[in-house]
DNA sequence: TAAACATATGAATATGTATTCAAGTATTTA
DNA sequence: TAAATACTTGAATACATATTCATATGTTTA
């Protein structure tokens, strides 16, 4: 049999006081709107009212939103103009995107659901 | 002003469709009695009452959180005689909390908070 | 079999929060 | 300057859900 890698220095300890932290923003991802949200400016810069049209939700609902996600340094507000860009502050949001889009991807059968 | 839809020639990975499942996973995650159990039972599967007792959680309370965890397939439970053992189903939510944790860690100015 | 142990489940409640509406602030334009 | 545009914010509400308690189910042991 071939030898499989041990995953052990690739194991990472998740301290418990960083655990509130890590919740709070699976919580912000964890609403469609704001998901969506996301997803929206995730690569460039995109006006607030666009994201509105987009999406097609008020445009006080996509501000409410942005509020708690820029709270949250996922998202970060540019002004140009009369608009407000919002952008991704990093590229981790959408690695955990990723990989979450490859757990559901993950093969399984159909009697565990 | 603008309604144009689609104006942008973004590159989508996340299709429209993925979108509701992924919000259910990342609520999941983002409750922190719910995301320590997923941290119990990461790499090594382990029971009900030993989650409970690690936790200071409610054996009920646990059972509770450990249901819609199976639902999701986050985790997979396996008996052994009395007590049922719980693992997570794949690495991917492993992958997911570590990049979340990158994401906490990333520098940044104190203003922006 | 009954008793014990381990886990699961249903109902009730209390708390949180997504959304809407109305009004406010900021920036540009006439 | 006032008006128009773009966004923000506070309050109210409707809905979801985390937790507890009591009870039920499943498994082993006496």
């Amino acid at each position: 049999m071939m030898t499989i890698k041990n995953q052990s220095p690739t194991r990472r300890l998740i301290p418990e006081e960083l655990v509130p932290q890590l919740a709070d923003l699976f919580s912000l991802m964890g609403d469609t709107s704001r998901l969506r949200i996301i997803l929206s400016c995730l690569h460039d810069p995109i006006s607030v009212s666009d994201i509105a049209n987009q999406l097609e939700l008020s445009q006080s609902l996509v501000s409410h939103h942005l509020r708690l996600l820029k709270a949250a340094r996922m998202v970060r507000p540019e002004r140009r103009g009369k608009q407000v860009f919002y952008v991704a502050t990093d590229q981790h949001v959408q690695c955990v995107i990723e990989d979450m889009a490859a757990h559901v991807s993950e093969p399984h059968s159909v009697e565990d659901e």
